[in-house]
RNA sequence: GGGCGGUUAGCUCAGUGGUUAGAGCGCUUGCUUCACACGCAAGAGGUCACUGGUUCAAGUCCAGUACCGCCCA
């Protein structure tokens, strides 16, 4: 074995030989459990960064320890063709290369997105197999094949039949440069330093004007009333009046509506139905006519008049000047306001009336709160449940038509005949009302977030009743961020209850998001993600993924620093160590290393019984999706129990050839802690476990990986309370002892004399002196059988310990006065804490409402602090003298 | 405007009512100790943001305040 881990080494070769061994396909079957995770989908966008591996690494923890837990464990993978975003990277690749998709037409432009997204798929694939997904790839999905489409056009179908899809104008977020309509969650507000215009409209037949106030000028093109509030004392006489449009002298009416805001201007306001939310609903009270001013790219359509042409904030201006002209602009005042802008282009969008097809979400929602009061589906942590609840109970229609040429066709046809409207899953052949043959499907696609919807109960096979979905769904654990509740969560759980009239998982797992350095939010567009390939290829993948397991908690956001992974490459490269000296110390003949129980030392049976504490808490917090927590506890029993502990008791035992041996144990308890370990830091744990299996007898041999394993049970049996009250004893001498020659300075190869009177405890210490000897380099060591044996010199260091005292003599190179301060400190420190003790053990409260076995530890505490006081105080009597 | 989160060691963060609040990194000191310098040993470093409350017991629960961040409108 090579002196330190070499990640780059082992992975692929491990990665292969599980997936040609088929560990990754669960197989159905009732006799098991299944556990399931559906992998949120990667966009083909490019490759994965680093915040694809914040939900790759969890749900292979929970999918590889599920699989060691003897379940059928199905993590599905799959690829999404990302509509619009997607789009967008072509769109930039053409416009490099001097075209657009107009020029290419809509089958070459399909084509050439076929083509990336293919390209994309594989780059994704195999970065997902570099990070160690253990997912499923024969089930792979992309949400544009066969089945995932039909599926789609089903569901689309489906909704229609019920009346939940329907077609209209309304107001939506056009974007001008993706040129489609998005939903409202595709639109980005933001708070933008504008101007708040004062604009005067003439009274029709009056002298009088009434004055606007807009953020946006040119929407008057757009004009079909002004409106007031109906309490609104200033205004009362006007209401009903006509004002004369500026710029295009249309004339429209003064109304009064709630809606209006009487603090807002000048308490008058412009309404533009086309162009304004809000105002489409003033004007639908009001049967105000909708007037549309843009083309689809925003530029003024003929409804401007002798604006038309004009770019919207050319116009803008051309208004401006205009109404100056007129003298009609009564004054422009700084004003911050939120501005819509495109998630994916960041262009700011318009509200446009369109005819646009959408869903009626109320219906949909109610099962869907239902399914999270109730409590049949969790949200982890749980205040993302006031979010969704929230946003659920608040729901508004969803905007489904896209105007992209990627996606899902709407699964509509319109007869050229009779104008019959017709929702089908197969193209049709005829009019099903006149029986023409000329039909034209709609030209718009589906939302992505329609497909993604589905997802749960789509890779399935569904709307096909397969053994699969039957077996599989409900799926168990959702895993993903918290940005896409909404997008994704929200809507597969309305989906699924939907489609399947049951919930698509049981729990909502949501981890944070990646933040770098300066704490900001990893994205591409901000151009600081981190390639995880890149990482790997310099820490490791195992490294990788305990960066970014320990220490996190869900929901919470991360941040990964070089630091983090360092430690994970250092605690990959410790275990290596450690199991490289066991392996050694076996040899190459293979020692007998079967576990014998009744041959166990002291630090035997306290090793064994750590390890079977730190299995029983790991198992509970996994339980509880506390890997994080899980993954530290292994990494200080490894690092802080077994190899700064055991392993340095085991060397003394196996350079003196003692019997029993320490080899059982230490393969044992480094066997099962690669178990444990397994689901987190896959590749090491194979790695190693392969190299220890070779060299172990024949019955460890039928196993083939250690990813098929078992995964360890924590045994009541082993904790030994009183093992682990000694050996913290034997530790805490030898911390002792190791502190004083560090503060005295003692050259690190002398030996010191010591002395040790550990009263009840001491004959079970004694029995560890070789080690005490040669771990502290204290030699001789002796062991008093009362405290009065401990020499009267003054030229001594007296170490009062917890249920011990250590008596080293140190000749000349004690300096008594500081010595002396060290011991009055400590005495007050525990006269402190006695004092704190004695009064909560006087509580009357306490004594009745505590429960007993606090009461106890504490009166325990109490008396070893009092002990440990009363010696303290005697070795200070010393100085006295 | 409504909601949520954060505030713990120099930095980044764990800490799911019960010992003397922890880790990694950084810092100080000493180590080529035959698994590991990606290491070993010893140490320094904390008013758990602030105020009040609940409790026998609060970093942890409740209310409020301040600052930072996020989501929704």
């Amino acid at each position: 074995m090579p002196k330190a881990y070499e990640p780059g080494k082992v992975e692929q070769k491990w990665y292969r030989f599980w997936l040609d061994k088929g560990y990754f396909t669960p197989k159905v079957d009732p006799k098991k459990k299944p556990f399931v995770v559906i992998m949120p989908l990667p966009n083909v966008t490019g490759g994965l960064h680093m915040g694809h591996v914040c939900f790759l690494t969890p749900e292979d923890i929970m999918t590889r320890w599920h699989r060691m837990k003897g379940e059928a464990a199905l993590w599905l993978p799959g690829i999404d063709h990302a509509g619009i975003a997607a789009q967008v990277v072509v769109e930039q690749q053409l416009a490099q290369e001097g075209t657009d998709r107009h020029k290419l037409g809509r089958e070459r432009f399909q084509e050439r997105m076929y083509k990336w997204a293919e390209e994309c798929r594989r780059l994704i694939t195999g970065q997902e197999q570099r990070i160690g997904s253990s997912c499923d790839w024969s089930r792979e999905q992309f949400t544009l094949e066969a089945g995932p489409s039909r599926a789609v056009r089903t569901a689309f179908v489906r909704l229609y039949d019920k009346g939940l899809i329907y077609r209209g104008e309304r107001i939506i977020n056009w974007c001008p440069r993706c040129a489609t309509a998005l939903s409202d969650l595709e639109t980005d507000h933001k708070d933008i330093a504008g101007h708040l215009y004062y604009v005067r409209y003439p009274l029709e037949g009056e002298k009088e004007f009434i004055t606007v106030a807009t953020t946006r000028p040119e929407t008057i093109l757009g004009d079909t009333a002004v409106a007031v509030n109906p309490r609104d004392k200033r205004f009362k006489a006007m209401v009903g009046k006509k004002v004369i449009l500026p710029a295009v002298k249309r004339v429209i009416p003064i109304i009064a509506d709630e809606a209006v805001d009487p603090e807002f201007g000048t308490g008058a306001v412009k309404i533009t139905p086309a162009h304004d939310p809000v105002d489409f609903e003033v004007a639908q009270r009001h049967d105000l006519p909708l007037v549309n001013i843009l083309e689809p790219g925003v530029t003024m359509n003929q409804n401007a008049g002798k604006y038309a042409g004009l770019d919207r904030f050319d116009c803008r201006q051309a208004i401006l000047d205009d109404l100056e002209k007129d003298g009609l602009l009564v004054k422009v005042e700084p004003y911050s306001h939120s501005v819509g802008h495109c998630m994916r282009c960041q262009t700011v969008i318009e509200p446009i009336a369109s005819q646009q097809w959408f869903i009626k979400t109320e219906p949909l929602a109610k099962p869907a709160i239902e399914a999270i009061t109730s409590g049949r589906i969790s949200i982890i942590p749980s205040r993302f449940t006031k979010v969704y609840l929230n946003w659920m109970e608040n729901i508004r229609d969803w905007c489904i038509s896209r105007q992209l040429w990627w996606g899902h066709r709407i699964p509509v046809w319109y007869c050229r005949g009779c104008g019959e409207i017709t929702a089908a899953v197969d193209q049709p052949g005829a009019c099903p009302k006149c029986g023409s043959a000329d039909m034209e499907q709609d030209p718009d696609v589906l939302d992505t977030w329609f497909s993604s919807a589905l997802w749960t109960h789509s890779t399935m096979g569904w709307p096909d009743d397969t053994p699969d979905l039957g077996y599989f769904y409900p799926t168990t654990v959702m895993e993903t961020g918290y940005d896409i509740l909404f997008f994704w969560v929200a809507r597969m759980i309305m989906m699924g209850l939907e489609d399947t009239g049951d919930i698509p998982f049981s729990t909502v797992y949501l981890h944070g998001l990646l933040r770098d350095e300066k704490g900001e939010k990893m994205s591409k567009v901000r151009g600081n993600v981190l390639d995880p390939l890149d990482t790997i290829d310099k820490y490791g993948t195992d490294a990788l993924r305990f960066a970014l397991t320990i220490d996190i908690s869900p929901g919470n956001d991360i941040n990964l620093t070089p630091a983090r992974l360092e430690a994970g490459r250092n605690f990959a490269n410790k275990l290596w160590n450690a199991a490289r000296f066991v392996v050694r110390s076996i040899g190459q003949e293979g020692a007998d290393v079967r576990l014998q129980p009744g041959e166990l030392t002291l630090e035997d049976r306290w090793i064994l019984s750590r390890l079977s504490s730190t299995n029983a808490s790991v198992v509970k917090l996994m339980d509880n999706f506390q890997f994080g927590e899980a993954q530290r506890q292994l990494h200080d029993f490894l690092w802080g129990e077994f190899c700064d502990w055991y392993i340095e008791f085991a060397k003394i035992r196996l350079s003196a050839g003692e019997k029993p041996s320490p080899l059982p144990v230490l393969v044992y308890v480094l066997e099962t802690s690669l178990r444990l370990l397994h689901p987190f830091m896959p590749f090491v744990t194979e790695e190693l476990w392969q190299n220890l299996k070779k060299r172990l007898p024949a019955d460890w041999q039928k196993t083939e990986s250690i990813m098929i394993a078992p995964y360890p049970e924590a045994g009541e049996k082993a904790i030994d309370p009183e093992a682990e009250r000694v050996m913290g004893a034997v530790i805490e001498i030898i911390h002792a002892i190791r502190n004083a020659r560090a503060e005295h300075k003692v050259e690190s190869g002398r030996w010191v004399e010591a002395q040790v009177f550990a009263s009840e405890l001491t004959p079970a210490i004694a029995a560890q002196a070789p080690a005490v000897e040669t771990l502290a380099r204290a030699r001789p060591l002796s062991f008093l059988k009362s405290r009065k044996e401990a020499p009267p010199s003054e030229n001594v260091l007296a170490l009062v310990l917890k249920n011990s005292e250590v008596i080293i003599p140190m000749e000349s190179m004690v300096d008594l006065g500081a010595e002396q301060k060290r011991l009055q400190n400590e005495a007050e420190k525990t006269r402190t804490e006695v004092a704190s003790l004695e009064a909560r053990l006087k509580d009357k409260a306490f004594l009745t409402k505590a429960p007993p076995a606090v009461v106890k530890s504490e009166r325990d505490k109490l008396a070893e602090r009092k002990d440990k006081l009363e010696r303290l105080k005697q070795q200070l009597a010393r100085f006295q003298a």
